[in-house]
DNA sequence: CGATCGTTTGACGGTGCTCAATCACCGTGG
DNA sequence: CCACGGTGATTGAGCACCGTCAAACGATCG
């Protein structure tokens, strides 16, 4: 199993050229590899014990724009992003390709295939990409050995849910350039959960790949950014984009339907919220519920 | 790792009306609770062992326009819907509610907040509806005791993944028509599933929810409504809706950007597989990867 | 029966989709 | 070295569609 570059580049393959990579199952230096698993899903690798020694994991390497999981296939391996990034997108019937979201390190792909057996969305590499495999069918009896990896699952389906309550919000808006900023700061906040800087994004996907996301023309993209930048939010060049006051960033992207007045003098006071998190708004009111016995 | 437990987080309603109706554990005449849920759930009840006599499975009532899941609330149950439907939705910065999807009979709610440990979410009842609830707490132990329990979570999560790839696709269309279209058929493919007529279907929710689900103003709803209406594809009375001829109605929802000619008659030869399901495309090719050793 | 809410329809204006042209960038090969 | 084609990004012009505002109508419930 060397290097095969025969492969590399070429348009027409018609059937698959993965191979899993062994990874070599931790030396004494390094740290194995289900605590590099646990660490990456944002679990706590030191609950990992020490019988883990054998787990088996491997991860794939994927090429820029080679797809990891495609649709329709059936569905063999879950996996865990270790680096790189992908876009997971569906086609319809037309023929267009609908990007679902965006994945990086530490999230989760192939899960919805445990429930009609096979993949309801692609997922291409947007840069070179390695995943972690863990094959289906020895799923329950990895879970039940190793309690750790059962819980860091649990934890990254639930952000999985959370994640695509993210892509529903982001279209949510009406005007494309407060969706083309709120797609910034999503982005923006993820490369700061993974220690990279908020402000400067590169960004690894092409600017249809990001309409398709908004539910835009990706013309209206190209627009969207450089009314963001007229509007001395942020500076773009090309794929490099640089974020120049994310405050006033989310001032923009807040603003849902009524188009409220661009002089944003309303209520410039006490809005220093970190966007998700801090401050839940205390439920207006106005639910009724009562309870009945069985 | 700290969870916050300072009791309820919320200072405007100082305590919750509702209260969990105790399920009688199961008399020999009908099955079980454990069974039930599993069933609901998409499960194989008879795998249910014998000594899930003593689940401890209660469910809660709520009647319509009552919120089962609080936005913000600190997580304390998963829930699963046993009778009634309900929309989850975020409340977003400028008090707009964006509806995420609609919840029926079998589906899994609350499961985001694991992440986090509040509800991203909120759940309000579209009609007085009943929901089995799993205290949180006690998961990892009832998941341990009950793997038919476990196995069925995961498929619900599983699922519930493929549901949020389905509200993306429904807003991915142009098109108002083509949106509204997309959500007639998905909401008649569940209605479908659960054996009830896939042709009548009475709507629980108001135009606002809707137009809130597939991102357009609530007066566009209604114009698409009539506009399908006038196309022969539909009958509309209020909330109750017939669709005449699902098939032509497929076809009006294939149509993403480049608004095809109306005409139609361009492939009306063999297209006649059930939307989801059937005839997996084959993948197109143009995928170009490659294997590397760790 | 009146009040409130939900739904429908109309008119108008603006935003963004479509169709194009242009430019920058890149790897290839003359 | 520069033509060459291919891809991706930007910008422009035109116009249909949909969001907004408004009013009328209908349903439901007290």
């Amino acid at each position: 199993m060397s290097q095969d570059f025969s492969s590399y580049n070429n348009p027409i393959i018609s059937h698959d050229a993965w191979e899993p990579s062994h990874c070599a199952g931790g030396s004494a230096a390094e740290p194995g590899p289900l605590q590099e698993l646990i660490r990456l899903m944002g679990g706590d690798p030191s609950e990992v014990t020490a019988d883990a020694e054998d787990f088996p994991l491997r991860y794939w390497r994927v090429r820029q724009n080679a797809t990891l999981l495609h649709e329709g296939a059936t569905a063999q391996h879950l996996f865990v992003v270790r680096s790189g990034s992908l876009k997971c997108l569906k086609t319809l019937e037309d023929g267009y390709e609908q990007v679902m979201t965006f994945a990086q390190t530490g999230e989760l792909l192939g899960f919805e295939a445990l429930h009609c057996g096979r993949q309801p969305v692609a997922a291409v590499a947007l840069e070179d990409t390695t995943a972690y495999a863990l094959p289906i069918r020895e799923l329950p009896e990895l879970r039940r050995r190793y309690p750790v990896l059962d819980k860091a699952l649990q934890m990254a389906l639930s952000r999985q849910l959370v994640r695509a309550a993210d892509t529903a919000e982001m279209m949510a808006a009406v005007a494309s350039d407060v969706r083309l900023a709120r797609f910034l700061l999503w982005t923006s906040a993820r490369m700061g959960e993974m220690g990279q800087s908020t402000r400067r994004i590169l960004l690894r996907m092409g600017r249809r790949d990001i309409a398709s996301l908004l539910g835009v023309a990706h013309e209206t993209v190209s627009r969207s950014f450089t009314t963001l930048a007229e509007a001395g939010y942020l500076k773009v060049e090309n794929r490099e984009v640089e974020l120049f006051d994310l405050d006033r960033l989310r001032q923009r992207a807040r603003s849902t339907r009524w188009l409220e007045e661009e002089s944003a003098t309303r209520r410039a006071q006490g809005e220093r919220q970190s966007k998700v998190g801090a401050s839940w708004r205390p439920v207006v009111a106005s639910n009724r519920q009562v309870s009945v016995a069985a």
